[in-house]
DNA sequence: CTTTTTTTGTTAAAAAATTAACATTGTTAG
DNA sequence: CTAACAATGTTAATTTTTTAACAAAAAAAG
């Protein structure tokens, strides 16, 4: 009858599958665009620069399985990454600091069908705030809390100036965010049942500029 | 005589640790600003949310020794790090795409002290052409190769719209740049002897979201 | 002066992530 | 019909990264 699906453990994908799980997704979406009903496991891996083998290592752990010799269904392959990396009825984002970075993302994700939509935004700045940015109203802080109890707001992604980055990661633990993106290069620090991810622009321009020092005194 | 620095080989250094390197050294200057002039390992750890013992490892493999029970030397420390992971003479940065993000990130580098410059910026758009931004000039994607080659650049940061990425790269490639960072959702191709770093933003709000998601039906 | 504490530096162990090896099986070619 | 091929799925090996364990030594405490 229905397909056993084994029930996997979503706990124990290892976090580096979860990140390339999302990437195999947006190449998918692509492809199906595209009108591509198939896909090999060599071409994904192509897209993302990785190995055939850990593409299919890492659908085998999502307990995906394609055909023989025709390689994976698109669309099915994309909804099983869905039902894993997604939530229910979608996750609510909240983007602190309405400058070019902040600006940036809105539009990156404005158009985008997700299940992650970014309902708010805020600022200090009394120019932006009660104006709307590629359809996200922009708040006050001072009304954090407010907005994102009323609006259930589960993410916050952090564009603030390094100096406001300690102050607004209190602020958005305060009013009961589950989840911290933080692009500051600042460091912040959240209690144990936040999740927090740290991106620093700067590192890794520098990492590259590593690499191509020592391609030259190679 | 002169302290018996044995030779490191940088080559060999983990990728992790060139990246923490890098933030270290971040951390260290702030330090240094606020006149401290010793840290200890778990100092370090705090602030970038890792382990001393990492911390400890990562300094073993560059070399670096400290002075027991008072820690590490700032100032010691950061020029430590920068012959390492800094070019000779700084390396010269450009950006491609001057929207919402190219500009972010030049403000992210301006006035900041670095060995890395970011010396050009390029776009389509015709207002944006021949104007300075924070000190960058804007050219026209025309005359990528001439400015790159005039102007020494060895780096390029790619902020341009998804559509426009496959074409950019090969641009840049082609204009004899060594390494690219692509913040473009999109992955794209270049030689072996070029050094790329693709960054999704996107794959960073899903993993977060991911994370959040399990914690709830934990 | 001796003991305890604290911190570094390093080796060893563990864990996480990637890659290799290979069995399996439709599909195509002869 | 049979052999060769090309793809998946999975186990095993390897590599990379992190963490633990602990010796050594300066400083502080008694």
């Amino acid at each position: 009858m229905e397909k056993d699906d084994k029930p996997i453990s979503m706990k124990h994908l290892p976090h580096k599958t979860i990140e390339r799980l999302s990437q195999y997704r947006r190449a998918l979406l692509i492809c199906l665009d595209q009108g591509q009903t198939h896909i090999y496991s060599h071409e994904i891996a192509k897209i993302q620069h990785i190995t055939a083998v850990q593409v299919r290592r890492d659908l085998m752990l999502i307990g995906y399985t394609g055909t023989l010799r025709k390689g994976y269904n698109v669309s099915e392959l994309i909804d099983l990454i869905g039902s894993i990396i997604d939530a229910g009825e979608g996750i609510r984002v909240a983007i602190v600091g309405m400058g070019n970075l902040g600006r940036a993302l809105i539009n990156y994700f404005s158009g985008k069908r997700s299940r992650l939509s970014i309902s708010a935004s805020f600022d200090t700045n009394p120019d932006k705030i009660g104006r709307t940015m590629s359809g996200v109203p922009c708040y006050s802080l001072e009304d954090m809390n407010e907005i994102i109890a009323r609006e259930n707001i589960k993410i916050g992604i952090m564009t603030v100036p390094a100096a406001a980055a300690l102050t607004v990661a209190e602020k958005l633990v305060q009013a009961g965010i589950k989840g911290i993106l933080n692009y500051t290069p600042k460091p912040v620090y959240v209690p144990k049942d936040v999740y927090l991810e740290e991106y620093d622009m700067i590192t890794s321009l520098e990492k590259v500029a590593f690499y191509v020092k020592m391609q030259e005194v190679d």
